[in-house]
DNA sequence: TGTCCACTGGAAGGGAGGGCTT
DNA sequence: AAGCCCTCCCTTCCAGTGGACA
């Protein structure tokens, strides 16, 4: 009898004992090279046990530098000692990547504090004051002191402009019987400066940056993760180097290097080794490149789709440093080959800022004197990947465009 | 030194879509 | 059903800009 298909993995020997030693969201027993920032947090927050208000505070440092995991191993030490002392602390975390709209973090947190029989906050429809109101309402009814995290307080701000952060700073002067603290997290060390002067000054009541780890640090870090989540002797020489290295290169992402370290393993345990080797850390770079990089193309939106597409089709034809104009006349061209109403110039021009954000090109503006200023585009998908067959063969594309036409026509 | 080009990017607002309230 | 509210995607308008060139 055929065997199950299944079984044939599930009976295999892997080089893993914990899988999810190397999970993003893991919560390690240690913070390696983390002290000072660990002490710095807990010197601030220590004021939520003692009856005070903590001072709002703003962290910042590059994408895996630790910002988030050092909060997380704070906040969940601090709701322990909370309950162990009987001074109850709350906290909320909102990552502004998705819930990047004032209603959407107030209607975030207030549900979070939802008890039985409370009437349930839709994502939409009320107005923002009344779902503050609620928030505000059911602080009170718990008491103690919330803390909210805002991770990428940097985008939201971008998004939703700094209404919500004067609201929720603002809360302290109408919470009656709860105390409330901001802990607002960012990659970008600038961004104060798009906050008004009120906002700013008291949002950034305790500034804490986190410096990107050293090869050395992740090293150390990825050794740790290795003890507890590998089997013993399963690394070969240079492997932990090699991948902290590349990690570091890449402005010192701790993520980054897990990520590598993980797919080799699971490159070893595919290919049935013992050891996990150098080559298998230059294939699980190639491939982590990959992956991150084609769902974001095929999930782009169409317009999207066809400016990406418009430059790759200029830089196959020997064209780099393409400007914004002609980016725009040749998208025109391909919209009209598939008969769908070309967006305008403006558009174009933030669509260009939104695939640069992306990482999927590299734009900068340049100023040519008399022939104008405007934007130099060069694709920046790394090489290996073909764009413009994953943009173009799918069907995605063109029923994403016929789907365009219909919408376009039914409004006609 | 002023002009001019080809844009950039902010601001305002339209309109469709999803949802709630009365 | 009508009146609101919020979000998203987009257009329109327009002041501002860096640097080559006359």
């Amino acid at each position: 009898m055929e065997r199950n298909i299944f079984e044939k993995i599930l009976g295999q020997e892997s080089l893993f004992i914990d899988r999810r030693a190397f999970d993003h969201a893991f919560e390690p027993d240690k913070l390696p090279h983390r002290g000072g920032e660990v002490d710095a947090l807990v010197r601030n927050l220590v004021d939520a046990l003692n009856g005070h208000i903590p001072s709002n505070m703003l962290l910042y440092g590059v994408p895996g530098s630790g910002k988030t995991v050092v909060t997380r191993y704070v906040l969940s030490q601090l709701l322990d000692k909370g309950e162990e002392l009987g001074e109850p602390v709350f906290s909320y975390e909102i990552n502004c990547r998705n819930i990047d709209t004032k209603y959407r973090v107030v209607q975030n947190i207030a549900s979070q504090l939802s008890q039985r029989g409370d009437a349930p906050i839709p994502f939409t429809g009320w107005p923002t004051d009344r779902v503050l109101d609620t928030l505000v309402k059911r602080m009170d009814r718990e008491g103690g002191v919330h803390i909210i995290v805002l991770d990428e307080i940097d985008n939201l701000v971008a998004r939703a402009g700094d209404g919500i952060l004067y609201n929720l700073t603002n809360l302290n002067t109408i919470l009656k019987s709860s105390r409330c603290c901001i802990i607002g997290i960012s990659n970008d060390l600038h961004f104060t400066q798009h906050l008004g002067p009120r906002v700013s000054s008291r949002l950034s009541q305790e500034d804490l940056v986190f410096h990107p780890y050293g090869a050395a640090q992740i090293q150390d870090i990825l050794e740790d993760r290795a003890k507890t989540g590998l089997r013993q002797n399963s690394i070969g020489n240079g492997v932990i180097e090699l991948c902290s290295a590349l990690a570091a290169s890449e402005h010192g992402d701790a993520r980054r290097a897990l990520d590598l370290l993980r797919i080799s393993v699971q490159k070893a345990d595919q290919e049935g080794h013992e050891l996990v080797s150098p080559p298998h850390v230059r294939l699980a770079q190639s491939q982590l490149e990959y992956d991150q990089v084609t769902p974001v193309l095929r999930t782009l939106p169409l317009h999207q789709k066809l400016v990406l597409f418009s430059i790759k089709l200029n830089e196959e034809n020997g064209l780099r440093n393409i400007s914004t104009g002609e980016v725009f006349r040749t998208y025109s061209d391909a919209c009209l080959k598939i008969s769908v109403e070309p967006l305008t110039p403006r558009r174009i021009s933030s669509l260009l800022n939104e695939l640069d954000t992306l990482g999927l090109i590299m734009a900068r503006n340049v100023s040519k004197g008399r022939g104008g200023r405007s934007k130099q585009v060069n694709s920046a998908v790394p090489r290996g990947i073909d764009v413009i067959s994953t943009l173009s063969d799918s069907e995605a594309l063109v029923a994403q465009a016929s789907e365009e036409k219909y919408a376009l026509q039914s409004r006609l």
